[in-house]
DNA sequence: ACTTACGGTAAGTTATGACTAACCGAATGC
DNA sequence: GCATTCGGTTAGTCATAACTTACCGTAAGT
């Protein structure tokens, strides 16, 4: 039997920091409507090109958006899988068997 | 016409910063499996009970927690509709009539 | 009344993370 | 070849956020 604890260890913990920052996650909205260059992007947020390079980064390492090579510019487009992970998690929260089982056990340890 | 970028702005944005510290996230799924006070929950996570405070104080401001005193301690609860916050932005990240403008307008541009 | 358990708040420290400026390599155009 | 555009990386600064210790009020127990 697989541990499910190891599993379902954090898969999501990059997603929510790397959407937990303001800048960031107007940077992925943004790439929802449309995947941009990295110079693009950083025209639609108040910030240099260096900080969208690093934030970019981020979501990247998250999961939430692919890099694409097109000649001498990177194209940064959403990824939709990315934020599934995240739904996933929240939906897992209470639907979880961890924590059936956790009340099974609050009962027990009541009697 | 209502500015529907106005009523849309930021509902969820003190969720996701609250999830992402690992430790209040842990606190947050402590609470999802029963109720606790504050001092039960220090118990489960490696911090001070006032670190635990403040974190609970931040849920709280987020809506992912409710406090029901109970004679001398206060009764922590995660708040099911406090995830439905996120989840709903979630879910409008692509389908949201923002995105269909916003292809709208990049088809004009592109004439 | 005194004591004890509970918990929020304040002040101060420390760590982390967001940002800029400067630098560098790589691909394109002349 | 040279200049240019694009973009990732580094070093260093600055702000914020997480944490602890100390303190104070409040509600219950004796």
């Amino acid at each position: 039997m697989t541990n499910r604890m190891l599993d379902t260890q954090d898969p999501c913990g990059a997603v929510l920091i790397a959407l937990a920052d303001p800048t960031r996650r107007r940077i992925f909205e943004v790439l929802v409507h449309k995947p941009r260059s990295v110079a693009a992007v950083a025209q639609t947020v108040p910030v240099s090109r260096p900080a969208v390079s690093q934030h970019l980064r981020q979501l990247s390492d998250a999961g939430l958006v692919t890099v694409t090579k097109e000649g001498t510019r990177n194209i940064y487009a959403a990824r939709r899988e990315g934020v599934e992970v995240l739904r996933r998690y929240l939906d897992g929260l209470w639907s979880d068997v961890l924590t059936a089982f956790a009340e099974h056990v609050e009962l027990k340890e009541q009697k």
